[in-house]
DNA sequence: TGATTATATTTCGATATCGGAATCTAGCGA
DNA sequence: TCGCTAGATTCCGATATCGAAATATAATCA
């Protein structure tokens, strides 16, 4: 039981993980990709409600993924930690890696069962 | 309502964020970055039970993040795909600036309130 | 074959979180 | 001041998943 990473550290990152393991959160984060936007902007470009938004934009918030600017009633979120897409990056190519290893264990079932 | 990316393809993103997303499975994946190691190994080192580590490796299997080979009565498992370390530093480093954000944030309150 | 050991699986209760609906709040304009 | 609009918050039911406990399976050995 000789540790590496304390509770708490593994804690924080399975929370930071646990932020983009959601379709929506990460449907509104990459709408964000090109630049700031408003929260209806966001509603109208997910397909959301707006309670979810603002849920989800709110927790991203939170946790510094996002900041945010107010203009009269208005409000704009845009990225604040650029690693994210990095992240998504390197999670996109081990998924084709994934779905290329599963492919070809298909390829290699005997051709007359 | 344009979208870059598909429903299937969000939810293939996010369920493999979500596998890193838990505390254990990130311990067990950080105890096999030595090389591999069997089940009872895991169990030892982790702390979890063995029913537990069982599921989570399995899970992981599922996934293809680790492979196994069995020996005897034991099985071993090892890491199958790379980049999640790739991906856990990054998410380090980005929970580092977030720490390093918060603690700013607190030092710039008024000195005296 | 029967016992033992390593691992896998099933069941279950507790907890977390998503989305929908309704409601609240703040800022702007008439 | 009133009403409208953008956004935030609260409450709720449904669903997912964790860990614990018990049980099942499979491989080895006596």
């Amino acid at each position: 039981m000789r540790r590496r990473f304390s509770d708490e550290a593994l804690e924080l990152v399975a929370a930071r993980f646990k932020l983009l393991a959601e379709p929506m959160r990460l449907r509104i984060l990459d709408a964000l990709r090109g630049g700031e936007k408003s929260v209806s902007e966001l509603v109208a470009e997910t397909g959301a409600s707006q309670a979810n938004v603002s849920k989800h934009l709110n927790l991203l918030f939170r946790h510094r993924m996002v900041s945010r600017r107010k203009e009269g009633l208005n409000v704009y979120y845009r990225i604040a930690d650029p690693t994210i897409f990095e992240l998504c990056e390197l999670v996109c190519s081990s998924i084709e890696a994934e779905l290329e290893a599963s492919r070809k264990a298909l390829a290699r079932r005997p051709a007359r069962a």
